[in-house]
DNA sequence: ATGGTCGGTATCCGA
């Protein structure tokens, strides 16, 4: 089984990438992030067309959104937090695919530090934890993947110095990724690939990707008997280097 | 050194 996660910085102009890229990796399960758009205008029929008749999405107009696109039926799908008031922003998707439990997110930016968005993004990782103490346990098999907007570790920033104190990389926020891994998760492209130092986004400016100044904040976790299962975990950096890309890479990890 | 670029509810705002 080989799963996928792709913040795509808005389904309606990047459908080709999705369906160019798909067509290339097939993946079984492909997570996206920030697809702003509703549900009337997700393009479900293109990507049914290519092989992908499971398909679950939770949007709202331009901001967030996330969605679920598989070869294999979904149930028992989870919209959001269970504390999440209605009209909250569409950043949690929770299906069960065959024997395992995956968790799509899209953690909140939080613009900078000393804001309410701030506060919100800790306060979001916070209840993100607590929501897997309820309702799972790391004996399970587990996956939670997406764009976290935290670099959890001083190798997944293209530099320290320059990340020191930045929002994506301060400490508050290292800390609520840590404490939220502490559920049980293991990061499986570290699993995999030890110390390299592989990014999933870089940002617009400046030409960050053509001098590999990024950040890793796609990944994809796995509670332990699902790590132990996990052969192959990548972030393919090919798409970012296409006309038009958005600004992260697909990050892909394959089961036995 | 607080710029730069992108996408959408668009000529500003959030990322």
């Amino acid at each position: 089984m080989k799963i996928a996660t792709w913040n795509i910085n808005s389904i309606k102009s990047r459908i080709d990438h999705v369906l160019k890229w798909c067509g290339q990796n097939q993946p079984d399960v492909l997570c996206l992030q920030e697809t702003k758009s509703v549900d009337a205008k997700f393009p479900y029929a293109k990507l049914r067309a290519i092989g992908y008749p499971h398909i679950e999405h939770l949007g709202e107009p331009a901001y967030n959104g996330v969605a679920i696109i598989s070869k294999l039926p979904l149930s028992n799908v989870q919209r959001n937090l269970p504390d999440d008031k209605s009209g909250a922003q569409s950043r949690m998707l929770g299906a069960t695919i065959g024997d395992l439990r995956l968790v799509n997110i899209y953690g909140p930016h939080g613009t900078s530090q000393g804001t309410e968005k701030y506060v919100f993004k800790l306060e979001w990782i916070g209840r993100l934890r607590k929501y897997f103490d309820k309702q799972f346990k790391p004996r399970e098999n587990v996956v939670l993947c997406g764009d976290l907007n935290v670099a959890p570790h001083e190798l997944d920033v293209w530099s320290v110095p320059a990340w020191r104190n930045k929002l994506h990389f301060t400490k508050p926020e290292r800390d609520a990724i840590q404490d939220l891994k502490k559920w049980g998760f293991v990061d499986l492209f570290r699993q995999i690939n030890g110390d390299e130092k592989e990014f999933s986004w870089w940002s617009n400016f400046r030409h960050d990707f053509e001098k590999d100044r990024g950040l890793r904040i796609d990944h994809i976790w796995a509670s332990p008997p699902l790590a132990e299962r996990c052969t192959e975990c990548w972030i393919d950096k090919d798409p970012r280097g296409w006309d038009h890309p958005t600004d992260h890479a697909p990050v892909v990890a394959e089961f036995f």
